[in-house]
RNA sequence: CGGGGAGUGGCGCAAUUGGCAGCGCACCGGUUUUGGGAACCGGGGGUUGCAGGUUCAAGUCCUGUCUCCCCGACCA
């Protein structure tokens, strides 16, 4: 490819409203463009990388047997209502309607259409296992599109569905996907980590996520050296259950005016954050659910959502607070409250005693509270956000914590899905069952600016040899010079000839412009053509480091041999990665 | 959805009290340059987000509306 034909329009500037240094180089280097929050049009040179991308991760899920299809973007909506999730994802889909008024939504996920697509013809256990993948766009509206490709509204998503006869063979498979998806990485050049998460709205039980590593990744990470990781939404401690002998004491109401955080009771009661039991009240499907936590440990909602099975759980509002129980935020608390808000705990009070808690009053609260004397709980259950620094489930050990940006996730659905929308088989027996499915997906477009935040310096991107968008650039100084310009074209020809994506830089702009548009654009390889040619010699830089190698233009050989031996040792997440 | 900020050539920005819409980059033509974003000369490109209003006169003031950005929307 010659630059001067290249549709890469480069900016000295950042545009103003980009908020990562990823999607600032994706821009400033002409891969991208931003058409409206959250919306981008990919350039020639994201293109050829999401492409790259997509081969990658196509290539993999063949390989595991998986066949590649393509489902419609846009699903009617009844669909949804057979799942249920009309509802429960509601506001995250766009939805939009026909001119008969009818409701659709533009997919955020595949699960309800795959499984109404096959669910007419797969209805023998003879037909299982069953894979099928698709590479398409989907679409979310987020609350709040931002961090470049990483939360955007439309985003280009692998999704790879299975059907099994029983969870054995789903088993298998979530494996063999889990392996595949190890194999991406390690193709992709990123440093990442495995984890075990929390399965969401989607649902299911089982799942892990693929995460590049990555300072502005939205994921956290809790891991041990033991080989424990996991997001921190699903991460689970070594629970010590404290055993106080205390006496109980009688309780007792104090009047705390205007005090309503647990740091302000902490200090005005002159009580430890520990002493204190944060009240939150919750409300579900089932109604209001108050969750007794301790005041220095923060309640992880995907935990209480997963316990209850219930998606559309939400912290109560202090309007809705207000109107039924009559009592400002901050004062909500077990003791007589209403029969019918059911009380659970956090593990982390199992056993207290004597503490502190809200006085369902403004401006008051109760000391010497327990539990059994006061009032019920009904159960403890681990509902806590582990931290870094909380004791590893595996081993004990200290936990700690990494970001990272979440890429692939896999999902064992379970029947969730064939259940609620009848995809049934017949077995062997004779009888009709729902099958098992599992659900696989991979962010491509995310990929494309996970590895800009993981690898990038100052001068640009630096990008992994296997998404390139060309390996070689060759920068001819001065392309008006006729000597110059015979040998960058031989050149070109030569190593186009050898297999390589190069681009040759023919334009006629000065010297420093076109050093700056290569580390700007970050391929692996720079050649470049100048005045060293009065010698004979060409020079050799990789785009990690600032020697320069000069190699005699005759010697062809050699010069090949040096090529590939420096793209061959070019390996940028081991010098830059996390 | 709440609070704050902002919309001016493609990008980054300026415009005093309401008084000729400007600068840098990019773009086009030309001359001289060519090893880390070259210099000079000349040139094109705008309904100042949109719709109304006030005024002799509006980028600037008023009303409405759309969009973008930041913070929050949860830890009582």
């Amino acid at each position: 490819m010659f630059f001067s034909k290249l549709y890469a329009p480069t900016l000295k500037e950042s545009p103003s409203d980009a908020d990562l240094i990823g999607i600032k180089y994706l821009i400033r280097a002409g891969f991208v463009r931003k058409i409206a929050a959250g919306i981008y049009t990919y350039l020639p040179l994201g293109w050829k990388v999401i492409k790259k991308i997509e081969n990658i991760v196509r290539e993999e899920m063949d390989a595991t047997g998986s066949q590649e299809i393509m489902l419609p973007i846009i699903q009617p909506a009844e669909l949804w209502h057979e799942s249920g999730r009309w509802e429960d994802y509601g506001p995250e889909m766009m939805k939009l309607k026909d001119r008969h008024d009818r409701d659709f939504t533009l997919g955020p996920t595949h699960e309800e259409m795959i499984t109404a697509v096959v669910r007419n013809e797969l209805n023998s256990y003879k037909q299982l296992p069953l894979s099928l993948y698709q590479i398409q766009n989907k679409y979310r509206d987020e609350i709040r599109p931002r961090f470049g490709l990483m939360r955007s509204r439309e985003f280009i998503m692998k999704d790879a569905y299975t059907f099994h006869a029983d969870e054995k063979s789903l088993d298998e498979y979530y494996d063999l996907f889990y392996s595949a998806y190890d194999r991406i990485m390690k193709r992709l050049g990123l440093k990442y980590l495995a984890v075990e998460a929390d399965s969401g709205t989607i649902g299911g039980k089982g799942s892990h996520e693929f995460n590049a590593l990555a300072e502005a990744g939205e994921s956290t990470i809790l891991y041990c050296d033991c080989g424990y990781a996991a997001t921190d939404e699903k991460a689970e401690y070594k629970i010590e259950t404290i055993k106080v002998n205390e006496e109980l004491l009688p309780m007792e109401k104090v009047e705390t005016p205007n005090v309503k955080t647990i740091e302000d009771v902490s200090k005005f009661l002159k009580v430890p954050r520990k002493k204190i039991v944060k009240s939150l009240l919750y409300k579900g499907k089932k109604g209001f659910i108050l969750i007794m936590i301790r005041g220095d440990q923060d309640l992880n909602e995907a935990k209480l959502k997963s316990y209850y099975g219930d998606q559309t759980i939400q912290m109560a509002n202090p309007n809705e607070i207000m109107e039924e129980f009559n009592v400002p935020v901050g004062f909500i608390g077990p003791v007589g409250i209403s029969k019918k808000v059911e009380i659970i705990g956090d593990k982390s009070v199992e056993g207290m005693k004597n503490y502190v808690v809200g006085g369902m009053e403004n401006n008051y609260h109760y000391k010497n509270v327990s539990p059994g004397k006061d009032f019920n709980i009904k159960l403890f259950t681990d509902l806590k956000m582990v931290k870094r620094g909380d004791l590893c489930p595996v081993c004990g050990k200290l936990l700690k914590e990494k970001k990272g940006i979440e890429l692939g996730q896999v999902f064992k659905l379970g029947i969730k899905y064939s259940n609620s929308m009848n995809g049934v088989f017949t077995d062997e027996d004779g009888k009709s069952k729902p099958y098992y499915m599992g659900c696989y997906g991979w962010g491509i477009s995310r990929t494309l600016e996970a590895s800009v935040e993981q690898l990038h310096d100052e001068n640009g991107i630096i990008w992994p040899l296997s998404i390139a968008p060309y390996q070689i650039m060759i920068t001819v100084v001065n392309f008006s010079d006729v000597a110059q310009k015979e040998i960058g074209l031989k050149l070109y020809d030569m190593l186009k000839g050898n297999g390589y994506e190069v681009i040759i830089d023919d334009r006629k702009l000065s010297p420093g412009f076109k050093f700056k548009d290569a580390d700007l654009i970050g391929f692996p390889l720079r050649i470049t053509v100048g005045n060293k040619i009065k010698e004979g010699k060409v020079e050799l830089k990789s785009r990690l480091s600032r020697d320069k190698k000069e190699i005699t233009i005759e010697d062809t050989g050699l010069l090949m041999k040096t090529v590939e031996e420096m793209l061959k040792n070019y390996n940028p997440a081991e010098k830059i990665g996390e």
